[in-house]
DNA sequence: TTTTGTTACTAACGCGTGTTAGTTGTCTAC
DNA sequence: GTAGACAACTAACACGCGTTAGTAACAAAA
């Protein structure tokens, strides 16, 4: 470990105060410095390999140059491959913002993570919530405190800044769809229940899709999964063994698609001709199942890189009219939807 | 936003100097306190939601109590469902020992993410490098200034730290099973070549499995993909243009292995009995894809639970004798090899 | 000559913390 | 009755930085 280059060193360096370093390094304008200064403190600091001490520099400026990022409920992170869309996007716009990415959320107890001493401790100048519970009650607490925080989901909250997913869209495109090739008994296993807004949002969208259509959704005609593949599987056995009539099911998503596949091929149903699946994300992988998956896009990047945006913009002190961003959903036919058999 | 409290505001509450209130937080034993002082202080903390400022503490203490994460091809995040594991892994240890994470490598130019201004700010007290590339300087730079720092990989350097995976077992294991299949024309779709040394490790482990037991793996049988299903499905249809004779192919990932069955479907091979694919990594959806995936299972939760604890030992100043840690693979079988058609 | 202004720089403060060296008062030892 | 030990605390420094207020030199104007 090379030893620590300190303002003062590169000053002694180029022969001048160390003022005038600070100044030169972070082009201060207010005061007129000669461009020949000016170009011996740049060589010096290069030919030491200057680099400004960030604790020191947070220290006197009072930001960190960091927005931190909570995962509301951790195992969503390896099940779903859905989150690592949503953290690129939001990396690239935090790099090209010049900000760093804190990642949090790994309580080993499955607690809501707690956001206050981070926030308290002054390691973070903003922050992003994936995936909020709206009876996180800290949480719904440093909304109102004003901290910069925005939401990739919902809790509700009128001052909130959220993205979130529009699902309306694209599932009544779905439910049209799933219409016309002929079903009338349609179920669905969402992604785990209370913890989530997403969930909410979804389920009472489809359900809303179909009463507009004169079909109901019953409770028996939903069985919740986690987010994993296998709990998709589990949860669609439980579903078709309660419920062999369905024709088609909308899944939470697309990992849960695989395993409602699963599922009903294991009970002897083939997808699509006995049963038909909509799936939700449309991963990359989603085109390359067998049979390629028949699912509801949403952008995870985009709604990531918004995220960011908006909290960057936030940090500059710009004044948003919009608090509510929507990434909007759309249809894209593949092969896991058949016409219903009478 | 709540005012900003010091351990001046506690001191002045609880009636100490601001010396006591810094002993009093930090379990400083060097010097005795009444049980008494000790209880006011840590009640007026506790009132007015004292958190000490972590740049002040950084700039004192001269650690950071976070450590980086970089990712060495930032495509790799969205891609493969394979990196969130590892994620998981890292964050839970980090946080068990106090840890925070700082999330890097998301360079929009995707150039080699620029290690050195991290280390050089003192943002960081330790570093783990996911797929780091053995051709990057920069890298192997810091390594030999003995900045704390642990490959989930290798570069070949034999002062290195590194967290890697051994797939000889799992390979050999795969050879041995699909040759007694009868399969003997067997190509492979690994992903992406120079980028990271994880490739060439497989690969390498490949070909000497098969070469122990007579075969060759010629650079005809090898058609490379990057991490997406898609590219699998791309690389696996020219493999399979340029060699249809094949009857066995092992893909680089999982992921891949999505890709080059639905190739094959294309093509009107039926998998396995007119193509036998052998997956790696055994993410959990394996188990539930049409038909479930034979693979080659590892642990990437251990991968980077491991490589973090390895860096919280180093930055404990704990002496290694181990500084290489293999994480071992198995063969998984499921449904998609078959007997080989003559 | 004095005043005013401009250019090019620097001394010194404060950000909030951890720790060393030191102070005050009380209690024991001979 | 003095010396020494100990308990309980605190003043003051240093960490590395950004910035305000100020200085010195010199030119132009009065």
């Amino acid at each position: 470990m090379g030893p620590k280059v300190t303002s003062h060193d590169v000053a002694r360096r180029a022969g001048v105060s160390r003022t005038t370093v600070s100044m030169v390094i972070n082009n201060y304008s207010a005061v007129t410095l000669s461009a020949a200064t000016r170009e011996r403190v740049l060589k010096a600091a290069a030919e030491l390999g200057y680099q400004p001490n960030s604790a020191g520099r947070m220290l006197v400026r009072g930001d960190t140059e960091t927005i931190g990022l909570v995962i509301g409920d951790r195992r969503i992170l390896p099940f779903d491959a859905f989150v690592p869309h949503m953290l690129y996007g939001i990396g690239m716009v935090n790099r090209q913002h010049g900000y760093h990415v804190l990642l949090e959320g790994f309580d080993p107890s499955g607690e809501p993570a707690s956001y206050q001493s981070l926030v308290d401790s002054r390691r973070i100048d903003g922050l992003i919530v994936l995936n909020p519970r709206p009876d996180d009650p800290e949480l719904r607490a440093l909304i109102d405190r004003g901290f910069p925080l925005v939401l990739a989901g919902s809790v509700g909250k009128p001052n909130e800044y959220a993205v979130d997913i529009a699902p309306r869209a694209g599932l009544t495109a779905a439910v049209d769809y799933v219409m016309s090739l002929g079903h009338r008994r349609i179920g669905t296993v969402p992604f785990s229940g209370r913890d989530s807004s997403t969930v909410d949002v979804r389920v009472a969208g489809l359900r809303t899709a179909l009463e507009e259509r004169g079909l109901e959704l019953l409770e028996s005609d939903i069985e919740a999964a986690d987010f994993s593949a296998e709990s998709g599987a589990l949860a669609a056995a439980r579903l078709l063994a309660r419920r062999p009539d369905l024709t088609a099911i909308f899944a939470g998503n697309d990992t849960i698609a695989i395993g409602v596949i699963s599922a009903a091929m294991r009970l002897g149903k083939d997808v699509p001709n006995d049963l038909s699946i909509v799936g939700f994300d449309d991963l990359p992988f989603a085109a390359y199942l067998s049979p390629p998956l028949t699912t509801i896009r949403t952008d995870a990047f985009q709604q990531g890189a918004k995220a960011a945006e908006m909290l960057v913009q936030i940090l500059k002190g710009a004044h948003l009219e919009e608090r509510h961003l929507r990434i909007e959903t759309e249809l894209v036919v593949r092969a896991t939807c058949a016409t219903a058999r009478s």
